[in-house]
DNA sequence: CGCGTTTGACCAGCGC
DNA sequence: GCGCTGGTCAAACGCG
């Protein structure tokens, strides 16, 4: 593609210009953004000190358009007269300007004329994406049915149908059945479906999340989706539905991920808004079980249940199930990246038969209970629990020296944890363990496991590593992806984007 | 008055 | 079919 008219500014020769016009601009680096180049056009044409100078751009880009040759004719000019503007600094210059002042209007006629054209240009470019990127949707939609048809009558699973059923039992709503495609800027969805793609961000995902979902959910089921949620009270449920299609290959309808975690507070800041609905007095435990429900969006699907331990009361059990559809909060995004890595993983682990699930051999690798990440394959849902409260046990790395690796080196990755006495499951020998019932160091992890998306791909990484699997699995990934706290790729090159996944709530509830 | 919580009722799944 | 249990609903209530 030719280089857009801003990128006229970017060049060397335009370079010039920032340092004219503005000192402000002299700090600019070079890779600056289209909004940014859009001011500094702004600022070079009205700016009150240059007024020679602009003339004389002015000059040269009215030429340029009065040879009515394309846009981007006029785009060599504003740039070739930038490009010049470095070479004039005589008065006779600005003398010559002063005697037309009219050039001045006729130039900003001119640029506003070119300004419109550019936004034309980049509409009509908006739109060609847009409708290439439905046509792969519509493509990927059906080479996924084709897909699952014909695993359906292999009667086994691949990785790829591992996500496609992740994203089913973290999503019992309508909206996250498809997140799992959630696109990414280059809308080449059926090669990031089979590879990892560094471009998706949770953040700029769950910008696009609600316009992008909804047609999607339009085009897969022929009908807007959007509207429905909780509100249709037979969705959470197991009976079947629209999605038919889907559920009934999967006799699993939805998975969740429990936490476990020390904490006084009877409720957790993790980041999201919830609304109590329900409580219950559960079997075999005092406490009762409260239901929440995400009111940060209307229609958000994400639920929690909220329980104490009946063992040990400090421990505060939250229970995820589902995946926002709107944007999170940095804090909320963390732990939304990390039950989705769990969820993902445990699916990626298993199959869809649960006495898979409940094999003693279901994890190779796992030659002790893990009492980080467990599975439950007798409750009605599979559920993945993280377990922050238990104390280290020594022997378990004796046992398995090789589980020691990834752990620690992935919470290397969080110095400012190094330095808190806390604990995450039972792989940490250097850490002293979280004491129980100290209200500043629940916070203090609580804090950190929230804020911190080092630590959500440290937890991610604890967990493959107990459950055995490949760290280049993009489901893995996942953790690391698309968190807008500051996470950027650059700071974990080890754990590259790949395909969003749902964004399951998570809870590491101690407000 | 609006919003969130409480709490009893209702419904569905499951086991016997 | 019946009872148990989990999950949800919705009216009542409380609070700011």
């Amino acid at each position: 593609m030719d280089r857009p008219p801003e990128m006229a500014l970017l060049h060397p020769s335009a370079g010039d210009i920032f340092r004219l016009n503005s000192g402000n601009f002299d700090r600019q680096p070079d890779n600056l953004t289209g909004r940014q180049h859009d001011m500094i056009k702004e600022m070079d044409f009205f700016s009150e000190n240059h007024t020679g100078r602009r003339g004389k751009a002015v000059r040269l880009s009215s030429q340029d358009h009065d040879s009515k040759d394309g846009s981007m004719k006029i785009d060599a000019g504003i740039s070739t007269g930038l490009h010049l503007l470095t070479m004039n600094s005589s008065g006779s210059e600005q003398s010559q300007v002063e005697k037309r002042p009219k050039n001045k209007l006729i130039a900003l006629k001119m640029e506003i004329v070119r300004i419109s054209e550019e936004n034309q240009k980049l509409r009509s470019m908006f739109e060609q994406l847009t409708r290439n990127y439905t046509a792969l949707q519509n493509q990927l939609v059906l080479k996924m049915r084709d897909h699952q048809q014909q695993q359906k009558e292999g009667g086994k699973t691949n990785m790829s149908n591992h996500r496609l059923l992740a994203q089913q039992l973290m999503d019992p709503g309508p909206s996250g059945a498809l997140d799992m495609d959630e696109p990414s800027h280059s809308g080449d969805h059926e090669t990031r479906e089979l590879s990892p793609s560094p471009s998706n961000n949770a953040d700029e995902a769950s910008d696009n999340m609600i316009p992008i979902t909804r047609k999607r959910q339009i085009v897969e089921d022929g009908f807007d989706q959007t509207s429905q949620s909780w509100e249709a009270k037979k969705g959470p449920k197991l009976t079947p539905s629209k999605n038919t299609d889907q559920t009934s290959e999967f006799p699993i309808r939805k998975a969740r991920v429990s936490v476990r975690a020390r904490s006084e507070a009877p409720m957790i800041n993790d980041g999201c808004q919830w609304r109590k609905y329900g409580q219950k007095m559960a079997k075999g435990n005092p406490c009762p079980r409260a239901y929440y429900r995400c009111t940060m969006a209307v229609g958000c699907s994400v639920r929690k249940q909220v329980q104490r331990c009946a063992e040990d009361k400090t421990i505060l059990i939250t229970t995820y199930e589902g995946n926002h559809n709107h944007p999170l909060p940095p804090a909320a995004t963390a732990m939304a990246n990390t039950t989705s890595a769990a969820a993902t993983m445990l699916l990626s682990c298993s199959t869809t038969s649960k006495e898979s699930l409940s094999s003693p051999t279901f994890f190779p690798s796992l030659h002790y209970p893990s009492p980080l990440a467990t599975l439950s394959a007798s409750a009605p849902f599979p559920t993945i629990t993280l377990d922050l409260t238990q104390t280290p046990n020594p022997m378990q790395f004796q046992r398995n020296p090789s589980l020691l690796t990834p752990f620690p080196m992935a919470l290397s990755a969080c110095p400012q944890l190094l330095g808190q006495p806390m604990y995450l499951g039972t792989k940490l020998p250097t850490v002293p363990p979280m004491q129980c019932g100290n209200p500043s160091l629940t916070e203090a992890v609580t804090a950190a496991i929230t804020t911190d998306p080092n630590l959500t791909a440290a937890l991610a990484a604890a967990i493959t590593s107990i459950m055995g699997i490949p760290q280049n699995n993009p489901n893995v990934n996942n953790t690391n992806n698309g968190n807008g706290n500051g996470g950027s790729p650059s700071r974990q090159p080890g754990i590259p984007g790949s395909p969003q996944i749902p964004q399951s709530c998570t809870t590491f509830t101690t407000s």
